[in-house]
DNA sequence: TTAAAATGATAGCATTACTATCATTTTATT
DNA sequence: AATAAAATGATAGTAATGCTATCATTTTAA
């Protein structure tokens, strides 16, 4: 009954599709929340099977190891931030409040719970924020990207990138614009979190909401700016003059 | 002859003293090459023992694991990059330039490669971009901060967001501002050389430049915003709106 | 010269990260 | 309902990893 939302991700990082089984369902379900719990470092295959009563092999019939798993998740993640940009963007005529939903949706999606009934989306939230640098910071990067594991991370970006051009045709640096909107997301909540000292929110009151002013603020103050910053500013003062 | 720096970590990171014995200083050398290479997953005690020939008893004597050590180099790197801050901008009364000249400390520092004869400031740069996320992003980011594991990195932050507030004293965001400069310094750098559709870095040019160019673009047009950005907006919108 | 500190040499052990094989159960097809 | 195919279970095993412990030897400092 009512529609349903698949969301797929490359094949590459999958050996068999969890969304097709009900016990890949269960590995996909478990594997969040523990790894949540544990973070990744802790957590690992022999664990879960026992988690979720089943064998270390059926595991492994799924995902090649806990990287890929990992891979996986967050490339879910991505994907499905990506569904929601779409869904609550379309016929929206202007591009600045089309930035503004989808720095809300950024910082704000996992609030929003009961889409997909084996993931919790604030504990995937969670994953993505702790651990999902490790799935492209490492010596690996290249060939993960040959195998086009970052695809999903990448089209969101592009997404982005191209309103930021909507509203500011001539801005220079749309794409690390872009990015630095996607990781600063993250990062500010983990500080928030974790290391308050690091960030400016005020833990008293709505840590995200804050995270979400302090996105607005940079994205509006970089694209409104007058004077559009020129890319061929001389490079050799290395920073020792200052006009 | 001449002078000579001694960067000093927090002690709970080792466990003996390695820039104190000939042993400890070839561990930091060769760790940082090895790790350089092949990256902190595949680098192990065993091999960097094999590799400075002596046993990976010795090596486990200076430093609990490699997770250890990979924090200390880390650590290490932004002591070294706090020294050269404090070093190239005393005595410059302008705030503004003192600002650009940390800007250029952060993306450049690495070239220039001669303080300290057994580590190689640019090697240890790219672990540092590369790497130094698994640092602090995870489970166990609580019980290192409680141990002061974060002291250098906070205190760097702290110097930044100083800085900051004398350029703009209402400024709402120092420390969020401080810490997406550091972490975009190296995030840009990564994405230049490894994903580089990320980023909006024309490779045929001066990478590292163009990542500093980027940089002062976001503090400076961040800082001399007209208005400055009230932290009481309203929140409830959740971005539905754009006023 | 002698004690202390550092390192070497060797051994061992529990855990991890898989892989392989064959048996059993579940599911889909006709 | 019969049968093939797919999925999972059960069990076993192996190579590598990440250490720790002990005692001998060398180097360094007093």
């Amino acid at each position: 009954m009512g529609f349903c939302i698949q969301i797929t991700v490359n094949e590459k990082l999958y050996l068999k599709n969890p969304q097709e089984t009900k016990l890949g369902k269960k590995i996909i379900e478990h594997s969040i929340l523990m790894i949540d719990k544990m973070g990744i470092e802790c957590f690992n295959f022999k664990k879960l099977a026992e988690e979720i009563q089943c064998t270390e092999a059926s595991v492994y019939r799924y995902f090649e190891n806990k990287n890929y798993l990992l891979m996986y998740l967050v490339t879910w993640y991505w994907e499905w931030i990506k569904f929601q940009i779409e869904f609550r963007t379309t016929n929206m005529p202007d591009p600045r409040a089309k930035l503004r939903v989808i720095i809300a949706i950024l910082v704000e999606s996992s609030l929003a719970n009961e889409i997909i009934e084996y993931v919790d989306e604030s504990a995937l939230h969670r994953i993505v924020i702790t651990e999902s640098a490790k799935t492209y910071r490492t010596k690996k990067v290249q060939d993960h990207n040959e195998e086009g594991f970052y695809f999903h991370y990448k089209s969101l970006c592009r997404k982005i990138s191209d309103i930021i051009l909507e509203i500011n045709p001539k801005y220079c640096y749309p794409r690390a614009l872009a990015g630095n909107l996607v990781e600063t997301a993250l990062l500010q909540v983990f500080y928030a979190r974790n290391l308050p000292s690091l960030s400016d929110v005020s833990s008293g009151k709505d840590v995200l909401c804050q995270v979400k002013t302090f996105l607005y603020h940079i994205a509006f103050s970089l694209l409104d700016e007058k004077a559009v910053f020129q890319n061929t500013v001389n490079c050799s003062t290395n920073g020792r003059n200052n006009k």
